[in-house]
DNA sequence: GGACATGCAGCAATCGGTTGATTAATGATT
DNA sequence: AATCATTAATCAACCGATTGCTGCATGTCC
């Protein structure tokens, strides 16, 4: 690990640390000619600014955090890969951590992000979270949080979302436009603002549009419940003839359910989800769904980041817009 | 921001930092009494070491770093999963990048852990890495580099791998048992090591205990191509009744030309892959899998790197056994 | 009472950079 | 020749924690 450090190129090129420091930097106190020795020499021993030492001095880490439940799904999965790209491209490192839905784990997780001094961070909150204060030290520290898709039901936060509402009432509409009359709408965790959001405009948009719709909602959580709610409400008399599925595991479950009973989509019954895009396209006819682009979350949530972190910014509030992708199951 | 420091609480207790210091550290030179003081003090204050002060003076960065494909995957989530809880129990942080396969981003990611002075390092290298040498710098200096999954075809590295010859022969076995006659095997990027070893496992396991099995052997990259391969191999005539999938992406693609064929899983064609368990649950019947826990492998391979980062250990090869989970389809 | 061990705490250097203040050298001005 | 501006480089303090060495009290023993 014998790095080369400033002290060694001073030494070499029998001039003062500051000089070597400054002429890397083209400070214009600096000779042209100082500089090119100095840059040549710097190449030549593979120098490399010791990370530590800056931010101890600077206190700039050139760290950014992302918290989110969990990585292994594919909209968090695009979110991230948006994120690490841009801020690679800007200069910053990314640091990724999991609360796994505990609001312990989030805690911890949020000391850690402190411990290594991110300058900003993106949060998607857990399901259990209820307690905003760990969050708030962040911000008291001047740490920017810009939260996302799950964001805290209190003002005064970045906030970058999707178009919840939008989504769902697109869903709705496209619904509606096939007339279906008995729909089953499956939401994920009634506890989160996502869920509650979807929910409402879903509701909604059939009351204004199509009164008479016989709407069945439900909150499966999980593949399993999603696969045995679907079954159930399936199996029952008056079938629904369209399922509204907010996400890939909800969709999942259902789709696991239509096949065991043999029932084809769209004819015996059509399908509509909300989706980042990936499994919608596993099944054939492919699901019809409203796309919630993780990655153009991360592109808005990082330019979000960028501003927090350039001025300071008052509290915003912006969102994904949503899109229909047509794909025959409804 | 303001942080509470050792200068801080010698300032408040009227002792010096030093004293505070080695008080916090519980050093024998410091009196009970100090001791306490201080101690309680600390938490008061919530004081925290300054993470980028002690990496600067003992270089002890307590930071490993992870790099693979992407994380997109399932595979690698539940790796990165497995590491990064254990990573925490035992105080180490951990850095996530993704090389997208591409040899480039994988230096300049190499680069990144270098700088960031990582203690360790995972790595499943890209599809396009030839040249090692950036990964030997990583040893020169000292950080023990463990490879998972994708590993060098190189001697002289700790390696984490599946059980890849052994997974391929019991996928093999399975689909002789079942005595199928025209078996088509669709294996991942034919470059890399993991392909080479499955393949030749599996065809030697055939040539052994079923010599006159007709086997077609392709090597599609992306669903798409496992689609389109799928799809024309289905198509023609002498279809094979039994399709070995090395990995997810394939499996897709392959049921995606099944469903649109209209074909009977499994009695117009068997199905049998390998995989970390949730797409073949998907289907119905669900697909029988040799099983590849990411979990296992990460679990392992951090087991692997603490005795690496304890003792100077001597290279050595580590396997994740394979499990043949039935599912209905073969 | 003097020599010495022991307990407890402080001094100061160090890790590798950054940066405001300062010095030295050169040339221009009067 | 003395003064001043300009350029180019050095000095030294600092970020926060760690740690070898030193120093001061006490207490003990002969």
């Amino acid at each position: 690990m014998q790095q080369s450090t400033l002290k060694k190129l001073s030494e070499v090129l029998g001039i003062s640390i500051s000089t070597v420091s400054r002429a890397l930097k083209d400070h214009p106190d600096i000779s042209e000619n100082t500089k090119t020795k100095v840059k040549e020499l710097a190449t030549a021993l593979e120098y490399e600014p010791n990370n530590y030492a800056v931010q101890l001095r600077t206190r700039q880490s050139n760290l950014l955090g992302i918290l989110v439940p969990s990585i292994d799904n594919f909209f968090y999965d695009s979110f991230i890969a948006a994120v690490e790209e841009d801020a690679r491209l800007h200069g910053y490192s990314v640091m990724i951590m999991q609360s796994r839905d505990k609001a312990q784990i989030e805690t911890a997780n949020l000391h850690l992000f402190r411990k290594n001094m991110v300058m900003g961070l993106f949060a998607s909150i857990s399901i259990e979270t209820e307690d905003m204060t760990p969050f708030r030290k962040l911000e008291e520290q001047k740490i920017p949080v810009v939260f996302i898709d799950r964001v805290a039901e209190v003002e005064g936060y970045h906030k970058v979302c999707l178009a919840d509402a939008e989504a769902a009432r697109i869903a709705a509409e496209a619904i509606i436009e096939k007339k279906k009359k008995r729909v089953l709408g499956l939401f994920g965790h009634p506890h989160l603002s996502i869920t509650k959001i979807r929910c409402a405009s879903f509701k909604e948009t059939f009351e204004k549009h199509a009164p008479k719709t016989k709407l069945t909602i439900d909150y499966p959580e999980t593949i399993n419940e999603s696969k045995r709610v679907a079954l159930e409400i399936l199996k029952g008399k008056n079938r629904p003839d369209a399922i509204f599925c907010m996400g890939d595991q909800i969709l999942i479950g259902v789709m696991y359910a239509i096949h065991k009973l043999k029932l084809k989509v769209p004819d015996d019954i059509g399908v509509i989800g909300i989706s980042n895009g990936l499994f919608p396209t596993l099944y054939d006819p492919k699901i019809t769904y409203v796309e919630t682009s993780g990655f153009k979350l991360g592109k808005l949530a990082f330019a979000q980041m960028l501003s927090c972190l350039r001025n300071d910014h008052t509290p915003e509030e912006v969102t994904v817009e949503s899109l229909l992708i047509e794909g025959g199951s409804l």
